[in-house]
This record gives C-alpha cells, sequence and structure tokens, in this order.
DNA sequence: ACAGTATATACTATATTTAGTATATATCTG
DNA sequence: CAGATATATACTAAATATAGTATATACTGT
C-alpha cells in the first residue's frame, strides 16, 4: 500500500470523516450513515474502496457489517487524525462533531437493548 | 486553505516529490524540472495550482521563477514531510534521492558560476 | 529590435472519480 | 417460505483531473 493510496484517501472530507469514526472504534455501516448523514449507497462504495485498499477490515454481526480501521502504514493515519483533531479548521470541528454524535448515538443504542453491557457496545457498536 | 486540499496536494507522487524538494530550500523551475525529470509543461502546471492553492510562493529572478513553500496550515505539510522520510517505502526513497540530487544540482551549477557564495546558492539556487 | 532562454497559458483529448438509480444479496423473524 | 432490514453491486451520467501540443509572455544579452 502506497503512502500516496493513504493520503488519496483521507483528501476526501466524506472518507476522513469515515476514518476519524473508526479510529474511535469499530462501527457499522448503518451508524456511519447516521452520523454522517449520507445516502446508503455512497456510505457503501466509499466503505468497499477504503477496505480494497487494505484500511478498512470488515466481518458481519447479523444483517450488520461491523468495519474497523486497519491503519497499515505505521499510525501514518493515527498521526494525522491526532493532528488534525487539535487543529482550528472547519473540516477539524467537524471531526469533533462527529465523534461527539457517535459516542450519544452508541448510547442511545445501548439504552434501547439494555441486556447488553455499555463496555461491550462502545467498543463495538453491536446492539 | 482546508485540510483536504493539501492531502490532495500530496496524494500525488508528483507534487509530494516538489514539495519534498522546497522544503528544503527554495528553487527555480528548471532546476525542479531536471531533479525530477518531468516536461516543462507538466511542471509549470502543477507549479501553479499549487500556487493558487497558497502552498507555495513565487519570484522571478531574472528569467528565473524562483518557488518556496508556505506551509499555512501550521506545519501539517512539515509534520508529514518529516514522517515520509524517515519511512521505508517506494514513493519515500525517492523523496531521499530527490534531495541528494537537489544537492549536487546546486554544488554543479555553484562552481560554473564561482563568485556567488555558495552558501547563498544553497539557500536560493539563485545561480 | 532580435535571438535565446525560462516559464506560463489556451485548448483539446483522455482518463479517473464521483453520484444516482435500480437491483441484488445476505441475514433475521415470524 | 415470505417479509423486513442491512448492505453491496451494476450500470449510467456527470464532474474532475491529467497530459500533450502549440503558442504566448517575460526577461536577458547583443
Amino acid at each position: 500500500m502506497e503512502v500516496s493510496e493513504i493520503y488519496k484517501c483521507i483528501a476526501d472530507p466524506q472518507r476522513l470523516r469515515i476514518i476519524n469514526l473508526l479510529e474511535a472504534g469499530p462501527l457499522c455501516v448503518c451508524h456511519m450513515q447516521e452520523i454522517l448523514e449520507v445516502p446508503q449507497v455512497k456510505m457503501s462504495k466509499q466503505l468497499s474502496s477504503m477496505k480494497q485498499l487494505g484500511l478498512l477490515e470488515a466481518h458481519r454481526e447479523g444483517t450488520w457489517m461491523i468495519y474497523k480501521l486497519v491503519d497499515p502504514v505505521e499510525g501514518l493515519i493515527t498521526a494525522n487524525l491526532c493532528y488534525l483533531r487539535e487543529a482550528a479548521c472547519g473540516e477539524c470541528s467537524q471531526l469533533q462533531r462527529d465523534l461527539t454524535k457517535r459516542k450519544k448515538l452508541i448510547l442511545k443504542v445501548t439504552k434501547i437493548e439494555n441486556d447488553c453491557p455499555q463496555e461491550v457496545c462502545e467498543q463495538i457498536a453491536c446492539c
């Protein structure tokens, strides 16, 4: 995997937002969709292209597909996210907002099915 | 200037090589052309697009245009270059080779016109 | 004013990326 | 097995980016 591919990936604001979310923990497609407010096709296509690139992995859990970040180029992604989350620009504050939204969503989902321990849900958003 | 624009810029191997060169100091178009071995049009167009983006600045010196890096987003570029120069991938070693080539070229150029102090040439490659 | 060198731009062809609609697949539930 | 939910894919239209050829501009030295 070439570094230029990684940069091409994070050069798209939408994809950067996906990576930002997944860096905080695995998520299923429908939750990402809800957080980023994008149509299903778009989300699915972006995820599958990033998976093909080797940047993401996925496994099925019932009808859900849980995606997670692989970050193969020795933390290049992590380093940049770390940087961007601190930075003061429009895109950067969006990343922060997405993370907040992610937390709220996971909490909400956890409340519905109260038999699932929150630690688990926080990690894989399984229920 | 949006961060995604910066990433879009370094996502192109050719442009990354240009940025890598300029991070080591200002250079004129013809020298970059010689180091990267690309046709004049391509070089010129890439430089002008990066200039329009606000990533580069240029000033004329005789018939030469000297370009230099502006790096406006608080060292995002510098941080990544720092990272990439250490990394072990094809693109990364190319960056190292370009820097070596740059040094040699500047030395060669300096020898021809021996009335110009080398310190100056190293910095702006003026002669 | 002219020839030479360095650089930029206009225009065009081509390739790559993105977005949307419709449809397919996979899994679960009753 | 039928209906519901979640996700993926095929196909197409549209937008963007890239590359090449030819031409223009800007400056220097004669």
